[in-house]
DNA sequence: CGGGATCCTTCCCGATACTG
DNA sequence: CAGTATCGGGAAGGATCCCG
């Protein structure tokens, strides 16, 4: 099916690389409290017992780990000051603000179709 | 902050809903491979086999699993025609294809961001 | 061809305790 | 305050078989 690698990159490579980008992606956002946690950062920087009070129900494991995740990606950057107490600060970067701009689209979508989301439920779990 | 309006939602109420709605979809994209398989869907109906193919590296049972979701949240609706051998197609609902085009956002903004996201990926690696 | 049911493995996640 | 380390339970995910 696929051309035996003419050394240049075809259409159909780019659009293989377009998938494989949009998958690394999406395993990143995919994560149980990316989205959560991009949503809460906002526009300003946030501490990180801030983050850890605003995203409700999340360990504090898994804030470490997502947050850890989301900057190794290039969504969050990190800010740590050598005071005493500690003062650690995240904010999100320019690439990050976007990201956030389209998550706001999925926020946004479900605040349009809640109720059809809730009544599609219903209805299945009524079989 | 906010003024004590009974009877009347507040606004810290709507956002708070807001939030919840939010989750409710966090949940539902916040799988696997929903995001992947709400992208393979595209603007024309896909029958499974179709699905299974495109999108690479996913389990027949996890393909079936996605579906249901989606169709349980009012995203994907489900068409079965009763020959034989038999077939069965799917598509995004009218609310699913507002879904995709977010998700499109997402798309564009992991090949807009590639290079940085896997700089900053490497650049982690190496500690 | 579509997809349910079962088994079995993996690893995610939460609770707890400890460090700087 | 802001993390890291460890461990156990349970869910997610893959492979396989079977049925319409």
């Amino acid at each position: 099916m696929d051309e035996p690698m003419p050394g240049a990159p075809t259409a159909a490579a780019e659009v293989a690389q377009a998938h494989q980008a949009a998958r690394e992606v999406f395993d990143v956002v995919g994560t149980k409290w990316a989205l959560s946690v991009i949503e809460a950062l906002g526009a300003d920087t946030r501490r990180y017992g801030e983050l850890h009070r605003q995203v409700t129900g999340i360990s504090h494991r898994l804030l470490t780990a997502t947050l850890r995740q989301l900057e190794q990606h290039g969504v969050v950057e990190r800010t740590l000051h050598p005071t005493v107490p500690p003062r650690t600060e995240y904010r999100l970067t320019p690439a990050g603000q976007e990201l956030q701009h389209t998550i706001n689209g999925f926020c946004r979508w479900s605040r349009r179709h809640l109720d059809e989301i809730l009544a599609a439920r219903r209805r299945s779990e009524q079989a």
